[in-house]
DNA sequence: GTTAAATTAAAACAGTTGTTTTAGAAAAGT
DNA sequence: ACTTTTCTAAAACAACTGTTTTAATTTAAC
């Protein structure tokens, strides 16, 4: 049939656009030649570009915070079970791997992903929204186990602290892929994934994990 | 007179709707609008929306920059007095210290920070592009001065670290004023600016100074 | 094969966009 | 007072926006 084919290319389409251009920079006249449909499939498959927009984002995100919230149940279950808190790092690590180790799942998943970089720093945007919408049970539960892995630091700090590293983690999400940043003299421009998200781990466990109060 | 008056009411207009709504989805109309000027006051002043948008980051950016360069140099130059290498924390500080301190410099500063923060993260946007041009020089010498902190830490892990560094400074500058994000249970919404400055800080020198090789 | 539903194609819709034009008012120079 | 420049006001411009409509075509059911 051609149902699928058309709806699944008009997701990819839009997913690639959104995330080079924005949600409000992209016409739909751009989605759909792209995708090769005709104008009037969008609004008869998604009803309208919000809805696409959400449709985009529910694609990967269900299956992609289904992960992260095992990954991390994991690590609270193990913890548990072995009489101890959950540690610092290997809970960060949770969060934070599948989300830089899904851009290798397939062909649009790196479009996504910067999408979802975009999104986290997009502060009013109807795209904050949308994501905000379904990441925030996922930020409950990684917020809750950081604080029992911390207990003497206070929640708001352990708050801010996760905050800087979202942040950390959406900045270098959204790099990727661009090239126009300045890159100073020898330094090569990216590793693979699985030594920027050691980097990245490295120092945002680090700076979570300092003690408290700071003297 | 009132040129100035007009173009400064633009100015003021266009860094509040950008800073809020992004730069594509703030039409000129909202923009004179607000300012209390005609539509055609804009193309007169500035030439277009283009160069309105580069109107607005000059006229902070520039002061803001030398302000950071300032500290910097500083830094370099007591260490270089002093016969030692500059700090790690000190040289964030010097950088980051001024952004954050920033917003309270004026009323119309608060908006600009947040747009700087948007802009930071916007990956390849048109507002970007003007950004990266003015700040350029600036990270060079940050990056520079790191890397002179930090010796034993390869440059490449010196760029990752300040990426992520800067990500979290653009991340918690973007959230600046927004109260959509949900807050956890016994979380404050938000310091004050000093309060939060200093757990930035802490938190991103402390990833920074980690030893190397990473064990 | 006929009928009914699903899907597409193409055109049209009303509204908004950035920009320009035209005319007139205010300010400054002489 | 007069001229010239500077700026504003209002309307108009063509291009583009998301959405809807109308008709044609494909797909499925019986």
């Amino acid at each position: 049939m051609s149902i699928p084919d058309t709806k699944e290319r008009i997701l990819d389409a839009a997913e690639y656009l959104f995330a080079r251009r924005g949600f409000h920079n992209t016409s739909l006249r751009a989605i759909t030649s792209r995708a090769g449909v005709n104008l009037a499939a969008v609004n008869y498959h998604f009803g309208s570009k919000y809805a696409l927009l959400e449709a985009v984002f529910q694609r990967r995100l269900i299956p992609l915070n289904r992960l992260r919230r095992d990954n991390i149940e994991r690590v609270r279950e193990a913890a548990r079970r072995e009489g101890r808190r959950p540690g610092v790092r290997e809970t960060l690590l949770a969060f934070i791997e599948p989300t830089l180790a899904f851009r290798k799942s397939g062909s649009g998943a790196e479009d996504y992903i910067v999408l979802v970089g975009r999104a986290m720093s997009d502060p009013e945007d109807t795209v904050r929204d949308v994501f905000i919408r379904h990441i925030a049970p996922l930020f409950h539960l990684l917020f809750e186990t950081l604080r029992e892995a911390l207990p003497e630091v206070p929640p708001d700090a352990v708050f801010w602290r996760l905050q800087f590293a979202l942040g950390a983690m959406s900045h270098v999400i959204s790099m990727a892929g661009k090239t126009n940043l300045p890159l100073p003299d020898g330094v090569t421009p990216v590793g693979d994934v699985e030594s920027l998200t050691a980097l990245l781990i490295d120092f945002v466990s680090t700076g979570m994990e300092r003690p408290w109060p700071v003297q």
